[in-house]
DNA sequence: AGAAATATGTATCGATCACTAAATAAATGG
DNA sequence: CCATTTATTTAGTGATCGATACATATTTCT
């Protein structure tokens, strides 16, 4: 099952999978699901339409792949310290500040490939745009019950309503990557980044 | 040059255009610009391509004149209160909630047309990114002069970096239709909107 | 009435879409 | 060596894309 498993039958694959896999990662992000056609996959990856397939299966197989390698690379906005800082504010300045970061880098297409990701799709691909709402979703669920802790455990205002709190986080980020899409640098997305930490409470203790 | 001038010469049109914009722009909005094909604008606009293209010049044409009818239309939450308020904030409160109700319109697709509309698309259509990307900035230019004016008037605090307070104030909003397409009621928008509103400066007068 | 102008309906256009059938190449197992 | 397995190459599949040619219909202008 593992790539690396003992040498398999037949021929070997001749082309690098993760390196296929960034290039097509990059197009889905500039283009979107619809707007980067197989034609220009199969060219940016260097993998003929047959390899693509035998590969990743369908287009739709290679973009949930993509989004993967995404969150697992250039995505990676570091969430998850969310859970273990020790000051919950200051962490989520620093993911807000990652987000800028993230979404400005000069090697890459700007913004989020999942926040302001496959929005619109015809109806024959409905289900990209579900694969990457989802995404999204994913992480809100996981800031909401990460904030629900810190509001049990003191470490929020006993008022503060979390799930306003989570939506409106999970906004500065979408809302970052389409300004980052606009153009905007990333100092002016960190000054937005340091303007929204105004609506987040102090710590009271 | 106006519709309703004198009758022209030929065959007069056999469609309401107004009604024909309206079922274009629903299309635009829910499957964006390549996720509408011609043959479904022109079955739920109720006119054959020849008519479609007679009138509007292209399906690029089309989606303009469906952007313009959506800000006149469903799309208008109206920012120019931002100028005629005596209440910066509050207006910004209402521009937010009006946000948050139009946005969650049981009779139209969920989320901002413009806002999170025109993403992403294909290496042949960018000029339908420009077109959408444009309408946003001339939202953006027109809450910077407007908070420019509050700043040097003292309706903000003097110290206010006034740029970031509006490209704050625009990515609430874009997040707010994102998380509208995901499926946020109307309520929880609104609770979001309320969370943000911390962030904007309190009058000193 | 007849000419000019504009819109409509029918029937497509070539290009591109996502995808694949068939033959060939390159590896391993026996 | 030969069978088996998997990948690659070549050359396409039918469907749909945005857009249009052409003939016809309906109006105004002279």
């Amino acid at each position: 099952m593992s790539p690396k498993d003992s040498r398999s039958r037949g021929r070997p694959r001749s082309f690098d999978r993760d390196k296929a896999l960034e290039a097509a990662m990059v197009l889905f992000w500039r283009h979107g699901y619809e707007g980067a056609s197989i034609a220009q996959l199969s060219e940016a990856m260097g993998v003929a339409p047959p390899s693509l397939y035998s590969a990743f299966g369908s287009k739709e197989g290679l973009y949930r792949e993509a989004l993967e390698f995404y969150l697992a690379g250039p995505g990676d906005i570091g969430a998850e310290r969310l859970a273990e800082a020790e000051d919950l504010r200051a962490a989520a300045s620093a993911v807000l500040a990652a987000a800028a970061t993230a979404y400005t880098r000069p090697e890459y297409p700007p913004g989020c490939m999942i926040g302001s990701g496959g929005l619109h799709c015809g109806e024959d691909n409905q289900i990209a745009v579900e694969v990457t709402a989802e995404k999204r979703a994913a992480t809100r669920r996981f800031v909401l019950t990460r904030l629900e802790q810190a509001c049990a455990a003191g470490e929020l205002p006993a008022d503060t309503n979390v799930e306003a709190l989570t939506d409106f986080f999970g906004a500065v980020v979408e809302g970052m990557s389409i300004q980052a899409r606009d153009g905007a640098s990333r100092e002016r997305l960190l000054r937005l980044a340091e303007q929204a930490m105004r609506a987040w409470p102090e710590r009271e203790n």
